[in-house]
RNA sequence: GGGCGAUUAGCUCAGUUGGCUAGAGCACCAGCUCGACAAGCUGGGGGUCGCUGGUUCAAGUCCAGCAUCGCCCA
């Protein structure tokens, strides 16, 4: 029996049950069909560094949300779900762990053995995290679920890098890269975080070499970073010291002339030292540059090398002493420098991979650079080479993963050359899409521009601000930089890549002993320092035209695991060996949208036991699921994965993986902050599972999801001590930014977990209590409906069967059903669920409920008013379903057993699942308007006695006698419906007429056009005041009106409708100024 | 240094093309267990829209400057 349903809801009692039913019917399942339309959503794929905090249930929700709808839309839907093994992320985590537990370092164990650790690592939280999904009733395709390097993944990768390669579009070369010392790795500028700290600025003296008369016996350079000196190779002075310092002078009197009064000062007086420089130090500059032009050298201390001076414009006269050491392997400036000088100075590497310096720093060689710092300070300070010292504040790059100094680095690396190539690049080859552009970097950009489209039709847009988010990703590509693919790590996909170094003589053997191995599936060439390609004919060629010119690189690039198999061994007995590096994480992430569905060949996939097939031919899951439809994602992944997904997209298969991309906020806490598990303000979704429910989490996700404005999530952390929840933002720290001090005891506990001595605290939010109330009153709405519903059993109806609020709810029903889907149409979550969320709490429940009650009571009336309610609570639950997902299906299953057949004029198709249920359609036929506005007096009406009611402090059992004054439409609807507004109103006695004879002593309300006169209640003081209150409330408002229409200037210019509503808007202000005058004259 | 964005009630946020008395939820105050719901109902109080100017008949909304904060890039 329905009345059995407790009046509290219980999520916990039904959340794993509904979960399992969906995935018993294969709800979740995406199998090709005859269905036209298509929704497919690629899971931007969590790491499997950790579980996933409020951030990931964010996106996973709103993904949810969107294929939720879309499948109820009828569309065939694809959510393809699956992790990233987040190469250097997930390393450093095991890599800490076992240094942690272990005090190993993975050197100590080996390659194999570390990567046998991170699976382990990687499987417990790949389960962890799908099950955090699934708790949260994420309805993605689980029989498909994917790991970037899982066999079907790995194989997709090893393709694409294959045909880069193939293509000319992979190269290697020498460069400064961000060098992370501890994980010894390049790491990527996006792992690299900025960070101010307090250091030092040292002026070295470099002694001139044999100076002549009137030279200075030392140049005087100055840097941040000492111990590099030694690798410097040339000391720079600008070429034309003096027209850059009037330069210099001529920019600053610019900003001086348009610089706000308050900057002034501080500009004017760097201009002066300028002018102060060009009189004092230019004869000097000069000097240095005729000594840089006639070759002169000076000695670089402590290594004892001599280096020349140089001409350049990195240095800058208006800076220092104008001279700047030139250290190219160790700064990406210098190394610029370098490039522009390379036939005179030399380049100089003194690091070793692990920060300590190499055999190039002499006796320096062994030492941590830091320590060298001091060394060499010491060193220089003691021979008197130290000219002076200053505090500073400096900015330095700090690895995110590992915590340590970044180095500039100079290495060789593999590259994508993200660039325009001669000749262009082929887009999808081989398949009907393919079509020829400038460069993998143009296409992509091309790809958001409002003139492109794809060969089948698409660009990329983006959503809810399409200009702003454009503009990010536009101006990130514009830059063209080639990608640096290759991590000198042992987590990841390694390089599939044979080469040797092969001098003329070597070159020829090498080239023959290949002969039998290069074919299509086994991409050889050679390569030359600065990246050039060419055939081994064509290096043989080369070395024929110039014996001199130096060595080449043989490259071997093999196709996939089976051309491995039978090459391999003849490539490394030819003297090749296998690149010991494995790809960027982005790499094999950029080929989501197509390596999941099978690419190359879906037919062949190596898919997991217990997987989906994927299919072949024009049915196969490639074919049918790409391209796809909606990426949803936080706008800091704009650069780092939708760019290289529609890069990549487009070079593989010739189309965009997705033409919308939608950008939602990211979680912070309460003090402003990102969320994430590492800094100790993450909220694990399913402790607020436990809390408050999936559906209340949910609910709150999406109603925060407001637009593009990121959104704060005060932390709270559950004491051990008291069980109560204790303010992140606002306790006390403890020991450390982890530990915090419950208020009450005074007591130390842990968020993070890693203190063993110290209690660890859950962390919550109350703000999900919104949601929980939410669906509480969702709960208890559809309890009372079925308490009433016992039978209930459909006929048609017509118009003339419904009474008005019948056809009220049915009006405003339909205008919230186009409303919500509109919201959603437009990316906006959160006013999609406060249109769905207002008509059913503060129109159904509120009004429709409350006025059926004396209906459903009466047997005889009780059947259409049942039938309506069945309808609207049907029509209800699945508005809602998309944002709440399982309470909704839980109530629409006993809805079912009993009104089975629903609907107002014809039964709606309401078998099965909800999840798999129609979506609503608006009927324009059920919108009202007059009613509306009829009802809305009705609404007032009762609003205007509960006021009065409330103000004069009368019991809500007490029932009143009412008088209500109204014209018109407004009187005849009203006193059609008086059963129905006694009862809201709770009185005894209701008269509606246009000229009421009402009681001596009455209180009044007047609201708009309709006077409510109450009797019985005593207190004309205070009835006075109130009216007294509302008149000069009144007052004020017409005065203001009247005002402005009387400015000539606001009916001359204004548009004539905004000056008719001012005007009519005039009428009903004086009109209810003068009732509440009228009324207060007769008290 | 360059770019983007934010600042609205005690808190978290809406506010569309400039146009009716700037809204919601939470919190607060008063009353209420009335046949779904106290995780509720009814009623109420609370805002110089960061600051200063400007444009306009009209500015939370547009423009300029200032202040504070955040993000991205160098």
């Amino acid at each position: 029996m329905s009345s059995d349903i407790p009046t509290q809801y219980a999520p916990s009692a039904i959340e794993g049950e509904i979960y399992q039913r969906w995935m018993e019917n294969g709800v979740f399942a995406a199998l090709p069909d005859d269905r036209a339309g298509r929704y497919v959503v690629m899971m931007p794929l969590p790491n499997v560094t950790g579980a996933l905090h409020m951030g990931h249930a964010m996106d996973n929700v709103m993904q949810d949300m969107l294929v939720r709808w879309h499948r109820m839309r009828g569309d065939n839907t694809l959510w393809q779900p699956g992790t990233d093994h987040a190469g250097i992320a997930t390393q450093a985590v095991v890599e800490k762990r076992l240094f942690e537990l272990e005090g190993k370092t993975r050197h100590d164990i080996g390659r194999e053995a570390l990567v046998r650790r991170i699976w382990e690592w990687k499987d417990q939280y790949q389960t962890r995290i799908a099950l955090q999904q699934q708790s949260m009733g994420c309805s993605c395709d689980w029989g498909r679920q994917r790991f970037t390097m899982d066999a079907v993944c790995t194989r997709a990768v090893r393709e694409a890098f294959f045909r880069l390669f193939r293509d000319g579009l992979v190269c290697r070369g020498n460069r400064l890269v961000n060098w992370d010392c501890m994980l010894q790795t390049a790491v990527s500028d996006d792992e690299v975080v900025r960070e101010t700290r307090q250091g030092g600025f040292w002026h070295l003296r470099y002694p001139v070499i044999d100076p002549e008369e009137g030279e200075p016996a030392y140049v005087v350079v100055a840097t941040t970073r000492p111990e590099t000196m030694l690798g410097d190779t040339a000391v720079a002075v600008h070429p034309a010291p003096g027209a850059a310092l009037e330069q210099a002078a001529c920019k600053l009197a610019e900003r001086i002339a348009q610089a706000p009064a308050k900057e002034r000062p501080a500009l004017e007086q760097e201009l002066d030292q300028v002018k102060e420089r060009a009189a004092s130090l230019l004869p000097r500059l000069e000097q240095l540059g005729r000594m840089a032009r006639a070759g002169r050298r000076v000695l670089l201390p402590l290594v004892e090398r001599e280096i020349p001076l140089i001409l350049d414009e990195w240095a800058r006269p208006e800076l220092g002493s104008g001279c700047v050491k030139i250290t190219p392997a160790h700064d990406p400036n210098d190394y610029e420098v370098w490039t522009r000088h390379r036939e005179r100075i030399a380049i100089i590497n003194i690091l070793n991979p692990d920060g300590t310096l190499n055999e190039n720093a002499g006796a320096y060689q062994g030492v941590d650079r830091f320590q060298a710092r001091k060394r060499v300070v010491a060193d220089l300070e003691r021979r008197g080479l130290l000219e002076a010292f200053e505090e500073r504040e400096y900015e330095l790059g700090v690895s995110d993963r590992s915590k340590t100094v970044i180095e500039p680095f100079l290495s060789r690396q593999w590259f994508i050359r993200m660039g325009d190539v001669p000749g262009g690049v082929v887009f999808g080859r081989g398949t009907e899409n393919e079509f020829r552009g400038l460069g993998l970097a143009q296409a992509a950009i091309d790809a958001a521009s409002g003139s492109w489209r794809s060969p089948t039709g698409r660009m990329l847009e983006f959503h809810p601000d399409p200009e702003r988010y454009r503009a990010t990703y536009v101006d990130w590509l514009a830059e063209k930089r080639d990608w640096c693919i290759s991590r000198q790590l042992w987590w990841g996909h390694r390089i599939p890549i044979w080469s040797a170094a092969a001098g003329e003589d070597t070159l020829a053997r090498v080239a023959a002993a290949l002969a039998e191995a290069c074919t299509e599936e086994a991409c050889c060439r050679a390569a030359d320092a600065e990246g050039g390609q060419m055939t081994l004919d064509e290096a043989r060629a080369a070395f024929a035209a110039n014996p001199a010119r130096g060595p080449l690189e043989i490259q071997v690039c093999l196709q996939d695991v089976a051309a491995e198999e039978r090459h391999a061994a003849a490539l490394e007995a030819a003297g090749l060996t296998r690149d010991e590096g494995v790809l960027d994480t982005w790499f094999s992430s950029a080929l989501w949208p197509f390596s999941t569905l099978g690419w190359p060949d879906p037919e062949t996939a190596p898919i997991g036991a217990g997987q989906r097939p994927l299919g072949g031919g024009a049915r196969s899951s490639l074919r049918f699921y790409y391209p796809g439809s909606c990426l949803v994602t936080g706008r800091d992944i704009i650069t780092l994965w939708v760019a290289r997904m529609a890069i990549l997209g487009l070079y593989c298969l010739g189309d965009l993986p997705f033409t919308e991309t939608f950008i939602h906020a990211n979680i912070l806490d309460g003090k402003g902050e990102r969320m994430s598990k590492s800094k100790g303000n993450g909220i694990d979704p399913v402790d607020i599972i436990k809390r408050y429910g999936a559906d209340a989490m949910r609910y709150v996700l999406c109603d925060m999801q407001t637009g593009t404005q990121d959104i704060r999530l005060p932390v709270q952390a559950i004491s051990p001590f008291t069980g109560k929840p204790v303010e992140l933002a606002k306790a006390r720290h403890g020991r450390t930014v982890f530990t915090y001090l419950c208020p009450e005891t005074g007591r130390e506990f842990d968020v993070l977990g890693t203190l063993p001595d110290l209690p660890q605290a859950e962390l919550i939010s109350d703000r999900f209590e919104v949601g929980r109330n939410f669906c509480n009153k969702l709960w208890n709405a559809a309890r009372f409906a079925l308490m009433n519903l016992e039978g209930q059993g459909f006929r048609p109806l017509g118009r003339a069967d419904l009474l008005p609020e019948d056809r009220w709810i049915l009006s405003r029903l339909a205008r919230a059903t186009a409303a919500v889907t509109r919201q959603l149409e437009k990316y906006c979550p959160s006013a999609a669920l406060a249109e769905a969320r207002e008509f059913f709490w503060n129109e159904l429940c509120d009004w429709y409920l409350e006025i059926i009650k004396p209906r459903m009571r009466d047997a005889g009336a009780r059947e259409v008013a049942g039938q309506v309610l069945a309808f609207v609570v049907d029509q209800a639950l699945r508005l809602l379903h998309p944002f709440v997902p399982f309470i909704s299906e839980a109530l629409w299953e006993r809805l079912a057993r009993l009104a089975p057949q629903r609907g107002v004029e014809a039964p709606l198709p309401c078998g099965g699942l909800l999840a798999a249920a129609a979506w609503p359609v608006a009927r324009a036929s059920d919108h009202d308007r007059e009613l509306e506005q009829d009802f809305a007096q009705l609404q007032d009406t009762v609003r205007a006695i509960r006021n009065l009611r409330a103000r004069h402090g009368v019991s809500p059992q007490r029932e009143l006698e009412a008088w209500v004054k109204a014209g018109g439409r407004t009187r005849a609807f009203l006193d059609d419906l008086r059963p129905q507004v006694m009862h809201l109103a709770r009185l005894c006695r209701l008269e509606v007429a246009e000229e009421p004879e009402k009681p001596a002593l009455a209180a009044t309300s007047v609201s708009g056009a309709i006077e409510v006169h109450v009797a019985g209640l005593v207190d004309p003081e205070q009835e006075k005041q109130r009216l007294e209150k509302q008149r000069a409330s009144l007052e004020k408002q017409v005065r203001g009106i009247e005002a402005k229409l009387a400015n000539e200037n606001f009916r001359a210019r204004a548009p004539a409708n905004i000056v008719e509503t001012e005007r009519r808007r005039l009428q009903e202000l004086s009109a209810e100024l003068q009732k509440v005058v009228e009324s207060l004259g007769g008290i």
